[in-house]
DNA sequence: AAAGGCATGTAAGGTGTTACATGATTGT
DNA sequence: ACAATCATGTAACACCTTACATGCCTTT
């Protein structure tokens, strides 16, 4: 199994072919920055994702002590990055994971279709309730301190917040999808925003 | 500097006298699991927080090859304690170590003093409301697709719903205070709820 | 006396962080 | 020629996870 930072690579290199050094550039300078973004772990974790075959890397600027390489997802990698934008979500997922799951949304647009994309906002919304109502629980057990009590109550609301944000999100991409696909039918993969 | 679980370990045994398991329990059966609970973990900890005086184990069961601590803190160990509930909140704690932030309010019950409470949860909806502008920010930026956007703002309406309850927690702390002052007004240190 | 929960611990392995080292390219 | 930025990489270290090992105690 890979860890998050590489599919969150494996993700923005399927959006467009990208170099290490700019890929470490969208860690430190966007709120990607969670997934982490040091050489230390970027560039180990692409060597792996290469010998893994899951992406490829054309190297400019060869036959120096400094190569320059611009990575792009091999077969292989577009079918492991599908796989785990695809995987079921747990309750265990919501509950430690969170992140995570945030990051599978974001990294796929472009590559699940509508019908994947409204089922994962679905169950990231019906999730994240259970996991709210299962925190309410440990609320009523005794010996809790006040404050305990209040730091639970937050973990609910933020919980309770993200699953109304996924109920919002999916009328929001309905909204989009119809208006794409009365535009353009057709136009898929590869392509980035300008 | 010591690690959350460190902390973690601080708070609780400053609570009341435990022992490893029991502190392994609490992090396996409560939402405190986030800090992890593996004894491969814990024992670690708890060992090197002993090394550095920061806890001490009284062995019950001593001269057998299984000897039981239950461990306290000492005199140290609830200055580094206080120190860390109250070191100064950075914008970085917020997008970061946001755990970290609800795990110090959860532990201060107790050691902090009613106005050192009310000012945490003010700095803390503060900032969380900061970070929450912070990421609009980016939201303008062009680059952005449609799935960026959304998760985005799922990360602002999380700040703001940790900005929100922080307001209703201050609420909270200080009916209870206000309660607490009426009726006693002594008392405070090691005592454990029943 | 066997089972199950109490209780502590270690070994191997993986992944990340910080700090550093180094080379290439471009603009002034 | 120099500085800044582009660009890749490594070494030391810290910490956590999983899996396992082991012993004590209580109940049946």
């Amino acid at each position: 199994m890979l860890t998050s930072l590489s599919y969150a690579l494996l993700g923005l290199i399927g959006q467009a072919p990208r170099s290490g050094y700019e890929l470490m550039n969208l860690f430190r300078t966007t709120p990607l920055g969670r997934y982490s973004g040091s050489p230390g772990a970027i560039y180990p974790a692409l060597k792996v994702l290469e010998t893994s075959r899951l992406i490829h890397g054309v190297v400019k600027r060869p036959s120096t002590l400094r190569p320059k390489r611009m990575y792009r997802l091999t077969a292989q990698g577009r079918l492991a990055l599908r796989r785990w934008l695809q995987q079921p979500m747990t309750i265990d997922d919501a509950a430690f994971r969170e992140p995570e799951l945030t990051l599978r949304f974001a990294l796929m647009e472009g590559v699940l279709d509508d019908k994947a994309i409204e089922r994962f906002l679905k169950d990231f919304s019906a999730i994240c309730d259970e996991y709210a109502a299962s925190i309410e629980g440990h609320l009523k057990k005794p010996g809790m301190t006040l404050h305990g009590r209040l730091a639970l109550q937050g973990g609910i609301d933020a919980y309770r917040a993200r699953a109304e944000w996924a109920k919002r999100a999916i009328r929001r991409v309905r909204a989009e999808h119809s208006r794409d696909g009365s535009r353009s039918d057709k136009q898929r993969k590869g392509q980035r925003s300008p």
